[in-house]
DNA sequence: TGTACATCAGTGAACGCGCGTTCACTGATGTAC
DNA sequence: TGTACATCAGTGAACGCGCGTTCACTGATGTAC
């Protein structure tokens, strides 16, 4: 049960430490292997150089180790859904950059992404919680920027802008979760398919009202 | 290992049938448990009334047995959307009621859904295979509609219809998938959505070209 | 400055579990004579 | 028509596996005196 590579045993105060490390490792396997089942407890100590038990330390249980790493990955996907949106010089761009960067996001970490937006919801059955209000915050960007549409008379204003983001994120999900679970399907010039998705979509929010 | 439901055996010949009932019982036990780790081999066996080892008599291993519930639910979605666009009176409708049937099909079977179009893709790895290929079949006839489409100029004749079936596959895929993966979602209308995301679609399919 | 002691991060061994799969077999079914 | 035999659908027991998790513990670290 011995660890292959060993550590240094964490000084007092420092427990936090060896958490933030085994949450690290955690989300990296899950990125490298692919698979959720394959990151086990036992193979997450090994890689931190600790034994299995002492995981439990720090995570009350595998689902709780595994949340966390969802929840850092709801807050680096808010972040870069907020840059994108700044980044953008008129708001019909902002919408077309959020999209994109959002695909970007979950084709660059398919894994994560699964695990976010794509899991068996047994988990959330009792609790929001915060991962699902993160994915709610995730979405905010995009609400605030259809606002500021709606302001500006691109979007019809009278219209509830939650839902006009809602059906936005399904668009741009849908071509995520399709390229993600089917890499080897004969998608020709998938950067082109990400485009066609945000024309249509725009398209079909701005069209006249 | 006595199954507790006991069951005559087939006659010589008869060995399909035994096939057949693993395999119904297997699709079954998938909609209704909801977790492909919890169908397992041993499982069905019990259910259907036979020891585990004999399942090995009709399918090589459990990927096989998954395999072929899988390729009937693509043929059964393939039926699905044939019906769907034959039932409409003009193009745009035969879209729209494509997409619904689809998003419909979709919600009525997650489990089957997600084995279809939300696995990890390992498997389809070395092999396009029948599966794949009826995944291309479903496709086909939104392929047909939308060529229906494009010589009545409704759609841009010049572009691509497969493409363009692509894009608007992602888009009802991505409201079925987000559907399934979070029902406690605070979606509101789920059929007001369902129809905002078709709605969006064909206007930004069919806006002036 | 030196020693006894409390703390608590991390260990090692073991648990029970259900899984997919294998293997040598059994015994009802159908056939040949 | 009756009997010996071949076939092969299905059985029963066992395999090795990796898993999450528990529990009593150890021993380095820091503190009190």
């Amino acid at each position: 049960m011995k660890p292959t590579v060993t550590r240094r045993r964490a000084p007092r105060g420092q427990g936090e430490q060896l958490h933030a490390e085994i949450l690290k490792v955690a989300a990296e396997m899950l990125a490298a292997t692919g698979r959720e089942e394959d990151v086990s407890i036992r193979a997450v100590a090994e890689r931190v150089g600790v034994t299995a038990p002492s995981i439990y330390l720090h995570f009350a249980d595998k689902d709780a180790l595994l949340d966390a790493v969802v929840v850092d990955a709801f807050t680096d996907l808010h972040e870069v859904m907020e840059r994108a949106a700044a980044d953008a010089t008129d708001v019909v761009a902002a919408l077309a950059a959020q999209g994109r960067a959002f695909i970007s996001f979950a084709r660059s970490r398919p894994e994560h992404y699964r695990l976010m937006f794509m899991r068996r919801p047994d988990h959330d059955l009792e609790m929001p919680t915060a991962a699902e209000l993160s994915a709610v915050a995730g979405l905010s960007s995009v609400i605030d920027t259809v606002r500021v549409a709606q302001q500006r008379g691109i979007v019809d204003p009278a219209d509830d802008p939650v839902r006009i983001a809602f059906t936005l994120w399904s668009a741009v999900h849908g071509v995520a979760a399709l390229l993600i679970a089917k890499p080897h399907f004969p998608w020709g010039d998938t950067d082109d398919l990400v485009e066609r998705v945000l024309a249509m979509s725009l398209h079909g929010i701005l069209a006249p009202y």
